[in-house]
DNA sequence: TTTGACTTTGACTTTCTTTGACTTATGCGC
DNA sequence: GCGCATAAGTCAAAGAAAGTCAAAGTCAAA
C-alpha cells in the first residue's frame, strides 16, 4: 500500500540521519509518483507525536518539513496520567496528579510550577466551570504528551 | 536560501560587533548579490521587536540601519512579554512569543515544549476561536507569572 | 450487504519569499 | 534656500512551498 511504503521509505531515511531529517514534500512526493497532500497524509498518520515523532515545517520558498524521533522510555507512565485524566478534570484532582508527576521526579519544579499555572482556575477563570474541566483536561494532556515527546 | 542566508550574515555581524550594528542597505545588497528591498525584508521578518531586537534607520545620503539586540533584566523582559499578549493571542503569535523565550534561554527546551502544548490549538480545540485566543492569552500570562515567581 | 475505518486524490488556501517600481527622507554643493 | 544625488521605505505582484478539506475509493469485519 501506497502509505506504508511512503512511511517505510521516510523511516529509512530516518534511520540514515539519525533520527532528525529535513525533507520537501513535493521533492518526495515526486520521487515517489504521489500526489504533495499524500506525504501530509502519511506524516500525520504514522509520524503522530504519539508515536514519539515531533514534526515541524515552513512554507513558501525553500519550505520543508523536519522530522525527529525521541526516544521513549518512561512513556508508559506519563502515557498512564493521560489516560487517568480522562475528559474532564477539577482543579484540585489535576494538582493532586502535578504533585504525584513532581514527587516521582517526572517534572522538576519550575515545569511543576508552570503545568499548575496553566491549568489553574485563574487560568480558566472566563470559562463556566462545565467548559472549564473539559479544558483543562484537554491541556493536560497535551502537556503530558510533550513530556512523553520530550525525554 | 537567500533569506536565512542574509540573516544569518547580519547576525554573525552582530555578535562581532557585541549586539550593535549599523549597516547600509544598498552597500550590504550589493555584497550579497541581490534586490536592496530584500534586505528589508529580511530585517523585517527576522529581526523583529518580538524575536528582542530594535530597529532604526536613516534614509537619504550616508544613510543606515541600526540594528540593536537588546537584552533586559529577567522580569522586566518576562513582564515585556506579559504586556505584549494581552487580551487574546493567536497560536503563531503565541508560538513566536516561546522561541523567543527559548531563544534567550528564559526556559529550558522541556519548558518550551510544555507551555507549547498548554497554549496549543489541539489543547484549546473545544472552543471557539474568540474564545480560545482570549483563554490563551490567560494561560499564557498565567505562565508567565509563574517564571516571574520561580527564577 | 452494510458499515466504518482507512486511503487516495485534487482543488483550494495560507504562508513565506523574491523582485522591482515607486515614494520619501537626508545631506551636500551651489 | 534649492536642487540633486543618495539612501532607505513601501507595496503589490508573482512565485514557491506546505496545509486543509471534502469527495471518492478500498477493504475487512459485522
Amino acid at each position: 500500500m501506497l502509505t506504508d511504503y511512503i512511511a517505510q521509505i521516510i523511516e529509512e531515511m530516518l534511520n540514515e540521519a539519525n533520527g532528525t531529517l529535513e525533507l520537501q514534500r513535493n521533492e518526495l512526493a515526486g520521487r515517489i509518483g504521489c500526489v504533495p497532500s499524500q506525504i501530509s497524509y502519511v506524516i500525520s498518520s504514522r509520524f503522530t507525536p504519539e508515536r514519539g515523532y515531533m514534526i515541524e515545517s515552513r512554507r513558501g520558498g525553500g519550505g520543508c518539513i523536519r522530522i525527529v524521533r525521541k526516544q521513549m522510555s518512561r512513556n508508559e507512565y506519563l502515557m498512564h496520567f493521560f489516560c487517568a485524566v480522562g475528559d474532564d478534570i477539577t482543579e484540585s484532582e489535576a494538582f493532586a496528579y502535578l504533585r504525584n508527576l513532581y514527587g516521582n521526579e517526572y517534572v522538576s519544579e519550575r515545569e511543576f510550577s508552570l503545568l499548575a499555572a496553566a491549568l489553574s482556575n485563574a487560568a480558566l477563570t472566563e470559562l463556566p466551570p462545565v467548559v472549564r474541566e473539559r479544558l483543562r483536561a484537554s491541556i493536560f494532556k497535551q502537556m503530558l504528551l510533550s513530556l512523553m515527546k520530550n525525554r
